[in-house]
DNA sequence: TGTACATCAGTGAACGCGCGTTCACTGATGTAC
DNA sequence: TGTACATCAGTGAACGCGCGTTCACTGATGTAC
């Protein structure tokens, strides 16, 4: 039965198949940006992830040229997601919304759930050895997100330049997680979490 | 010509074929742990690497019962190697010598030569995609490194629990170099490890 | 509004390649006598 | 010291599996008239 969705994932009846189309191909980036962060570019298969959307593997290539195109565009599409997520939290108090970042961005919940959280720990190293195409979205990606939170950790910053609190902070963010994730050893996994986010706050609290 | 070393790696021919496998050994976990930081694990093949030391595909089973265990093997030789290098700091100024170890890391030379450099930074998100055998090596060897990185840094520190600054250290020279590998411009990767420099230099200079 | 046709999402078998691992075999090394 | 034998590093063909990708085909959708 083709074209035909039983229960919709939103719960209303798709009229079209355009708009059918079009869910399918949110679906798609929405797992597979999960998958990525979770298992890594190679971790993903291709047939797992269009079950997952419900469709078979042949089906794969009426969505993206290739499985390197489909990276590409989900990383696209959660970095900017993520950029703009950041940049929403510029509100009253910036010390106390930062704080607040970082504390969940390094809790155990977020090591627990990468296919939840920031595609930089889970990602950065697989992409160092993508193709282009990942990279440069990749970059971008990155780029935005470091001038989002610049405006919360750089007060007067160059303009053409990076924040470079901002680097720092964010650095200390994924260093801490990638350690933490590799690690076997509950104890020290909390431990590394602990001390980082100890770190960072002391820096920018009051 | 099996056994056969025409031209000994260290210019000193081998008397026995225990030394020359000793030795082939030593070649097979050198090899695989900079093919392992430059092209992950996935990245590095049985048969290449055999190749790179001088021998067939068929006897990598001679030395290792597995790819895994290959893993396990060779990050720990190279953990240890960096926990002892980490450890021979301890010097007269530790200070002077910890500024120094930060602007190596964090230099562009090191972010160009993956295989030379340390591991975490490559494999961390590797390794939290591996089984227990190579995850356990690394907590071990993390632990180990942080240890005595807390010499450099922590100067009271808890007696059973983390040095935590070792730690903050530790997670911003990584993330740093995780990201600025992963970066497609050179001048946004430049940025990011000055950034980084600069922000660790300055709390330990003086 | 109804009909004929083109389009295209979806299917699942098949392809082709890469790669970890196995295995029968070779020949050198080292040892027992 | 010399000889016979066992051991074992090394070889390369072959296996088996997984996976990205292709392709011929189906049938529903949407459109032209």
């Amino acid at each position: 039965m083709p074209n035909v969705v039983t229960i919709p994932p939103n719960g209303v009846a798709l009229k079209t198949s355009r708009a059918h189309v079009e869910k399918n191909r949110e679906n798609l980036l929405d797992a597979a940006s999960k998958g990525f962060r979770r298992k890594g570019f190679e971790g993903v298969k291709v047939a797992e992830l269009m079950q997952e959307v419900g469709l078979t593997h042949g089906g794969f290539y009426n969505y993206f040229k290739s499985k390197d195109e489909l990276a590409a565009s989900a990383c696209d599409t959660s970095l900017k997601r993520q950029a703009d997520c950041v940049r929403a939290m510029s509100g009253a108090d910036t010390s106390v919304e930062l704080v607040a970042y970082i504390e969940r961005y390094l809790s155990q919940a977020s090591r627990d759930a990468p296919e939840n959280t920031c595609l930089f720990p889970s990602l950065s190293a697989d992409v160092s050895r993508q193709g282009e195409a990942v990279r440069t979205v990749f970059s971008d990606g990155l780029r935005d997100y470091l001038d989002a939170m610049g405006d919360l950790t750089d007060t007067d910053r160059p303009k053409d330049g990076l924040p470079h609190n901002a680097v720092a902070v964010l650095s200390t963010l994924v260093g801490a997680m990638v350690l933490a994730r590799a690690v076997n050893d509950r104890q020290l996994s909390d431990g590394i979490l602990y001390a980082a986010r100890q770190s960072l706050t002391r820096r920018y609290e009051k």
